[in-house]
DNA sequence: CTGTTCACG
DNA sequence: ACGTACGTGAACAGA
């Protein structure tokens, strides 16, 4: 199977690897900075070095790998510009120390290494690039550690790159480059000539940010294309075009031009480059890598080596195996880097170094060892751990690989339309201000309101650096002095969804049209996973706007969506946990929890809470969930809510509640005692600074200690279930007629066969509601709600029957 | 790179 | 008298 795929993705063409080898161990050197041998010498560079070439190998299965480097000393570029890469000059020691022991790792690997005298080496990998693409039969891949050589994709050259840190990579093609700029690899160039690039010290123009730039890439192509449409139309190209980039265009074309130069890569280094003779195989240098890693003391990066012997036959069998151990490494780590995450949860999404920093070791096997020592002396954490944790790593690989279907087209609509309806929205803004300015500029903005609009809030509430703060919720008291606060808080709301969203995601949807993020199990402290890249889990609802969002997240044909979303979970946990009796009977008895609360504060018979009491007790009973104190609760309550009546409400609740207020006083002082709290299942958060001085930091704590075991046994009741979830799936053999597809703290999304989708998405939420036995909670029920249709965002609800 | 703001649960 | 709600990720401005 991995042989014929192999062979179809190939299309029969051999692959080289062209390295940067300076670019790799500049990143790796920052990635890890402090990793070093048992003689102290400095070692991150390197490790990260072999690191990536052993995942290269892997990962890529390359025919000829070589490598080029920069040479010390003046280049091309110095003579053009006295001021380039003035940054990089001054490397520190422990990375020159480095760079200096790298061409024994390209030795030991058998990689031939290029390098000319006053070129970089991406000039001498522009150049034998441009040589290999009038050879046939060759595909190239860079693999460098940052983006200069985007410049050079086409259609038989791609680059391999690091997102961030050095396990996240990436692969440029024509395509993706395309996807990610909006624009051709050719264009790359003009697009650093406008924007400038910090880390090269490229200057670019000043004042023309990423947005700008790839704006006018988009519509103009190249800087002379653009150049002359300035100079030929002025005024067509000043209907395109804002006058303040008009200008900044005029004033900066030396600089743009000048930048083009710095950033063009060259393709006439001399250098004698010729296609090795033999290809290169693993097997040949695996004895000579192994001794390189015991040199330097790199045990875990010589286990993804240590394979059993090769079999007879096969030339790929050394690769296969190195493929095999990489898997199985990946996955020990990911059950390791959860298991540390258990014993630390501040520590979220650990790493390998996370992993070594905490073990004191640099033996991966030692590490993993010491940390499930420690789980197990935990005891119920381990239990997490075997329970939950372990058994949804299947769930979430599968979670992220399916994605979720996106109707790019009507996402076009919403751009279209938003964006004119932000236009609006600024013009009569300006107009009330009497001049432009940059709405989205806190800074400015505060000016106009405050300074020259003359706006006075009746308390000029300050953000933590001091400044006017322009939050929504101040603005939104301003409301009644001046029309144009309606105008801004209009204009923050639909800015905000246009560049997060609606703009945001149709560059990130695959060529299948499916979005994929990225959940990470371990991603917070309570024990909730988190989402990014993007964050499918803060997809707008509220508003209008924002719920038109939702409605490009489709189902395919034939499928239908299931939201299966847990009612109150939270409330009922803390009922649950706290078995305060009122309130879990309440839950128990079933019907409208915050209208229940409201009779029992306010004093009145059921059928006497009108709107305005519901929504106070509303508020409130989220406020316990978070710990919420007298000032907060008036805060939110608003509508002139004193302070007594508030601390009234409050000490009310409490009465009442009284089974939830001691559990609230029994899990300060324990987290206190015990520098942690636990959820019903186990899991634990640890609180180092609680016992600070600091009446704040105290009082931070203990709100923290008492939302932790709430929000924290929601995550584990949610996990639980997308494993039990899963489990029948597959039991019922449903396994191509449901898949999920989102979590979002509270709720799975779920595609569905449009035919069974209702019987399946019944069925799941009956698993969901009962991943809890009932006197775990003290008898509170756990409840979820079914809701289907064609999109999220127009999913109905449907009965229990 | 940090601060501010805001989308979600 | 006061800086007071928990947990995230992301865009943008400005240094």
């Amino acid at each position: 199977m991995a042989r014929k795929k192999k062979k179809e993705d190939g299309q029969g063409l051999k692959k080289l690897v062209l390295l940067d080898s300076h670019a790799i161990l500049h990143r790796a050197y920052h990635a890890i900075p402090d990793f070093s041998s048992s003689k102290g010498e400095p070692t991150g560079a390197l490790y990260g070095l072999v690191s990536m070439l052993l995942r290269v190998i892997h990962d890529l299965k390359p025919d000829y790998i070589l490598a080029a480097r920069d040479l010390p000393g003046r280049t091309k570029r110095h003579e053009l510009f006295e001021a380039y890469k003035a940054k990089r000059v001054k490397a520190e020691p422990e990375l020159v120390r480095q760079l200096l022991r790298a061409p024994e790792v390209f030795e030991a690997f058998g990689i031939p290494v290029y390098a000319s005298p006053g070129y970089e080496a991406d000039d001498c990998i522009g150049t034998i690039v441009k040589k290999l693409e009038s050879e046939s039969g060759i595909q190239v891949i860079i693999a460098s550690g940052d983006m200069d050589t985007l410049q050079l994709v086409s259609p038989k050259v791609s680059v391999y790159t690091l997102r961030k840190g050095l396990n996240d990579t990436v692969l440029y093609d024509e395509a993706a480059v395309h996807e990610r700029y909006g624009f051709g690899p050719e264009h790359v160039v003009d697009y650093k000539a406008l924007r400038g690039d910090p880390s090269d010290n490229i200057p670019g123009i000043r004042g023309i940010g990423e947005k700008t730039a790839v704006e006018l890439v988009q519509a103009f192509g190249s800087i002379e294309d653009m150049y002359r449409a300035l100079e030929k139309n002025g005024e067509a190209f000043g209907k395109q075009v804002k006058p303040r980039v008009v200008e900044l265009l005029k004033q900066g074309k030396k600089d743009a031009l000048f930048s083009k130069k710095l950033a063009s890569i060259e393709a006439n280094v001399p250098i004698s480059f010729k296609l090795p003779e033999k290809e290169w195989r693993l097997e040949e240098h695996k004895t000579d890598i192994a001794t390189l890693c015991d040199e330097f003391e790199f045990r875990s990066l010589k286990s993804r080596l240590d394979v059993a012997a090769p079999k007879k036959g096969g030339e790929r069998q050394g690769q296969a195996s190195i493929a095999f151990t990489s898997a199985v490494q990946e996955r020990a780590l990911k059950e390791t880097s959860i298991a540390l995450w258990l014993l630390q949860s501040d520590l979220t999404n650990p790493t390998l170094d996370d992993i070594f920093h905490y073990a004191k070791t640099k033996d991966f096997d030692k590490a993993r060892e010491h940390i499930f020592a420690e789980l197990r002396e935990t005891g119920r954490l381990a239990e997490v751990f075997e329970e939950i944790e372990r058994p949804l790593i299947p769930v979430v690989e599968h979670m992220n690989a399916a994605g979720i279907l996106i109707d790019s087209g009507y996402m076009r609509e919403l751009e279209k339309e938003y964006v004119t309806e932000l236009g609006k929205i600024a013009g009569r803004i300006y107009a009330h201000a009497g001049h432009e300015f940059n709405i989205n500029s806190p800074k400015q903005l505060a000016a106009v309101l405050f300074d020259e609009l003359k706006i006075t809030p009746a308390k000029q509430k300050k953000t933590p650096g001091g400044a006017r703060t322009t939050r929504e919720d101040e603005l939104a008291k301003l409301s009644e002095l001046h029309p144009v606060i309606g105008d801004v808080l209009a204009y923050r709301e639909l800015q905000k969804l246009l560049s997060t969203y609606v703009q945001k995601i149709p560059g990130l949807v695959a060529s299948d049209g499916r979005l994929r993020t990225e959940f990470i199990q371990t991603g917070t402290t309570t024990g909730r996973m988190s989402s990014q890249n993007p964050n499918l889990q803060n997809i707008p609802i509220k508003s209008e706007y924002g719920r038109r969002i939702r409605r490009t997240f489709a189902a395919p044909e034939g499928s239908v969506f299931a939201a299966i979303d847990y009612s109150q979970i939270e409330l009922r946990v803390a009922a649950g946990l706290s078995g305060d009796e009122k309130l879990s009977g309440v839950f128990k008895k079933g019907g409208d929890i915050h209208a229940a609360v409201a009779a029992e504060v306010f004093d009145v018979p059921p059928d006497m809470v009108d709107y305005e009491m519901r929504r106070r007790a509303k508020v409130i009973n989220f406020g316990i969930l978070y710990g919420m104190g007298v000032n907060a609760l008036r805060e939110t309550l608003g509508k002139g809510v004193t302070r007594d009546e508030a601390s009234r409400y409050l000490s009310d609740y409490f009465k009442n509640f009284s089974g939830l207020s001691h559990w609230i006083e029994r899990t300060k002082a324990s987290a206190a005692r015990r520098g942690f709290t636990e959820t019903l299942f186990g899991r634990r958060r640890y609180f180092p600074g609680f016992q600070s001085a600091m009446p704040n930091l105290r009082a931070q704590a203990e709100r923290m200690a008492i939302n932790a075991p709430i929000q924290g046994t929601q995550a584990d009741i949610i996990k639980l279930a997308m494993v039990e979830a899963d489990k029948r799936i597959e039991s019922e053999g449903w396994r191509e007629k449901a898949r999920l597809v989102l979590q979002v703290h509270d709720e799975l999304v779920y595609e569905l066969d449009e035919k069974d989708g209702e019987k399946i998405a019944r069925e799941l939420r009956r698993v969901m509601e009962s991943v809890v036995p009932l006197p775990k909670l003290s008898g509170v029920p756990i409840v979820a709600e079914v809701a289907i249709g064609k999109n999220w965002g127009e999913v109905k609800r449907i009965g229990r029957k």
